[in-house]
DNA sequence: GTGGTCTAGACCACC
DNA sequence: GTGGTCTAGACCACG
């Protein structure tokens, strides 16, 4: 069963923190290949938001090839491709940890409780992919 | 002297790049305490955008406390000091962890790879003060 | 119901004289935790006044953390929270109170006078929570 | 003697910062009737300030009937009137109070803390008119 | 419907 | 010269 948690209000929309949780959970191994995602009308009811936001995220991650939609059954997960080089990986992560190291910095933390922090979140994430406990 | 590049068309709005260019730029010691910003107008031609642009950007670096504007005479980068609540920081730098920590994952970046990258760049914003090697 | 009141033409800024204006409703318990503001081009539309402008206060007090704005369904009063340190939380305060003293010692009011004209104000804004003598 | 202290880099302009204290220094018995300013510009050289900015403090003193100037003599102080009414002081004193007690509030102090900050800044003012300590 | 960003251009205040 | 504010209007993203 997968569960997926949104928090509204963030700077992240809605649709996307869907398409990043179930993008994690296939990463992490909670959806298989072929596993069935729940459906548009169920989870928007479930998260109590509009089926659009719900329908775009699915849009999304068909539209990426992490799952396919199969005609009067619903949507299913398909098989994962590498589709990005080592270089492309590391400069896609990097972009996103040039900000932080700023904030970060500036903020005045030390580069030790810089790293605890995302070692802390590392494993929050590993063990608890869909949030549950967060 | 301070260059700043935009992209426009990216899916990052030019005043948020300006504000972490800036901010990268005092975090890594490029610009001191007590030096100039380009005045607002001048950078905005510079970079041929609307200076209302430059405005909203150097408006909330000085929210954030990091400049200062001198009515009648520009921005200057402003002396650090502890504005925000331990928690707060940590709110504010776990607000960039974990969408950074997700797309690791999803790139299936490993705790450690994760970590080094981190250093990496804590390293190079510490150690490079005139900025001569980026 | 939240009404604004601006004087155009003054020398306190439209912007500002809205963040007051909201920040006072919030203090006062007028708007509580959770509560919808007027929507931006709403409010602009009422007080015949650029979107910009009220877009303008909203992000100010955004910035302040005293609202949030919910992508496409408006913006709403924030849960209280500790934000600054003990000492910019002074630093903040005086910056108000060194202007006050200063004018009041001009008009010749006594040490006391100003205490209790302070302690009113304080009780009105505490003890008034709907608003409905002010 | 009499000493002007300005900051720079705060929201309120030098020149505004000028007029206020000379106003507190008239108002404190500082400077009594007929006593004479500092000329316009002995004071900008040493404030390091433009001496256009110490000539329009001066002329709005001289506007605001405060001091007046003599052809060749220099600027001194003026029979001091008292031009607002009871109700007019409280008024402009409260426009000051009620925005300051917002702040206050929303920043998590008490009534007592704040007329706290409200004593010690009298006290300073009223002991140390020109700010030679502050 | 909501907010977010950007432009072009105006007018003002300060130094 | 500098920054600060406001307008009018456009285009886009989100729900």
């Amino acid at each position: 069963m997968l569960t997926i948690q949104i928090t509204t209000g963030s700077d992240v929309p809605i649709f996307r923190q869907i398409v990043e949780q179930i993008r994690a959970a296939i990463a992490g191994g909670k959806l298989r290949t072929g596993a069935p995602l729940p459906s548009v009308r169920g989870l928007a009811n479930e998260l109590v938001i509009n089926h659009n936001t719900v329908a775009k995220a699915y849009s999304q991650l068909t539209r990426d090839g992490v799952i396919e939609s199969q005609q009067g059954r619903g949507y299913f997960v398909v098989q994962r491709r590498e589709i990005f080089t080592k270089a492309e990986r590391v400069r896609r992560v990097n972009a996103l940890v040039a900000p932080l190291v700023s904030e970060a910095v500036l903020l005045g933390f030390s580069e030790p409780e810089l790293v605890s922090l995302v070692q802390k979140q590392f494993a929050k994430v590993m063990s608890d992919p869909q949030g549950k406990t967060s």
